[in-house]
DNA sequence: AGTCGCTAACTTGTATGGTAGTATCCTTGC
DNA sequence: GCAAGGATACTACCATACAAGTTAGCGACT
């Protein structure tokens, strides 16, 4: 496999994050496959070094759990950890929308809809992570709209998890449709200056990509929580408060 | 100036890591001020790698700016990324500590009762940063009672920004005080399973926190958005949505 | 005086060598 | 046949060397 970097980037190590990050996400390298510092760097043509660095910040990602000494492997996806981001999108997304709703200008109402309409066009044609980007830049602009630009970081960076479950299937017409369809009424809402109306519509789609995932949890059991890593994981000894199965938002 | 490592965590480079951020949180190293990889490896007595592995961590958590071939600096305390963190925390801190209302069995607040005592102890004698981590377990605790274990790595990441700013002044004894009476306020509504008031509470709580750093941002110019940073900031090109000071939650 | 250009001393980025720990496989001994 | 032990081939970690870019200072020339 010839791996291939652009030269957009500043440095080798982050062309080498992003180039990693976005084949785990997608699926290209499976949950528990083993990555070496010495046969990345062989098939990118560079040193170990800012393959190394890029690892480091994988693991930062929990993308990729490094066992010193024996290994790196791209990380298991933890169901535990798809509920807790599933958690924070919805606990920061309903209020994002609810304030985007009640200040919605006519330029925001554009975008918004040139962003819906993109996603139309996509609909058939469009390749499984053309048309995510497109998801991706609706839940963006309207956390953006919200005028706190760093809030996307935190939510995009918990939506690796949910977005890695979500490319373990390719996505079929009903899926893609049904999604459209629930950003079609979460526009609505905002540009109709419905802050209840969209709150809930956003809660019904957060929803509705969950239960996508809990499909494919039972559909993929060998991907999930390091079963196929190949050392068996130590049991995190940590007691915490409890962790229970995700369940919905209570306010709305 | 001769630092020491402790030998506690697996690679020097994580060791390096705490150093640093725990140094940079608390102000002992300004912000703007120059780190230099040959520099710190010289005074912790180790090789550039690890502490330049260090320094890309520390990039990510944006304690420290990497500009290439010229220089690190620590990261300017950017206010409108204090205002995000404070939004952050309240969307999620208001949901959370509701569903530990609700939630909030003996055990729970057996341990609740004991963090309140800690940090009553820790009024008089106790220096800032044993207060700090006794405020930060009872926010920790609240979060973790709502059964999500990774929300509370979110907020903690969220949080550094907010402490940079505490961490300006020392805290007299009339802010630690305020602070303990709405930790107990915030307490006793959880253990008396009232959510309303538990969340109006944390809302009162975190309001008065955001205060405390509106008045240091006016009192500490220089430390804000780069303004001591050697070198000239090149401004953010990227347009967005725009940009509106921080304002209270409109759910609650 | 002012400006251009060179030099030297930095900086971070990348490559490479050596070290210590781990897992595997194969041999040896029972 | 089977278990114990040792060689071997990995692994990530750290140290060091080199490369390339930036900046500050100084001197010569206009």
């Amino acid at each position: 496999m010839a791996l291939q970097l652009k030269a957009n980037r500043a440095t080798v190590a982050d062309e080498i994050v992003a180039l990693l990050r976005d084949r785990i996400i997608r699926g290209e390298l499976s949950p528990g496959a083993q990555l070496s510092e010495n046969e990345i760097a062989q098939q990118l043509g560079v040193s170990r070094t800012p393959v190394r660095e890029a690892f480091i910040q994988l693991r930062e990602q929990s993308l990729l759990r490094i066992l010193p000494q024996r290994g790196s492997f791209v990380a298991p996806i933890n169901l535990s950890h798809v509920a807790d981001s599933f958690f924070l999108r919805e606990t920061v997304e309903l209020r994002t929308v609810g304030v985007a709703a009640e200040n919605c200008t006519s330029k925001n109402a554009d975008r918004l809809r040139s962003i819906i309409e993109r996603q139309r066009t996509l609909l058939d044609g469009g390749s499984d992570s053309a048309f995510v980007k497109a998801d991706d830049a609706m839940h963006r602009y309207l956390v953006e709209m919200c005028g706190r630009p760093r809030v996307w970081k935190t939510i995009s960076d918990a939506k690796v998890q949910i977005d890695r479950m979500r490319c373990l299937n390719a996505q079929d017409q009903t899926t893609r449709r049904r999604i459209l369809a629930d950003h079609v009424r979460i526009v609505e809402a905002v540009i109709g200056g419905d802050p209840d109306a969209a709150v809930g519509a956003m809660k019904q789609h957060l929803h509705n990509i969950f239960e996508n995932t809990e499909r494919l949890a039972k559909q993929y059991p060998g991907y999930m929580d390091g079963q196929t890593l190949a050392t068996k994981r130590k049991r995190e000894a940590k007691t915490r408060p409890g962790e229970r199965p995700y369940q919905s938002a209570t306010l709305t």
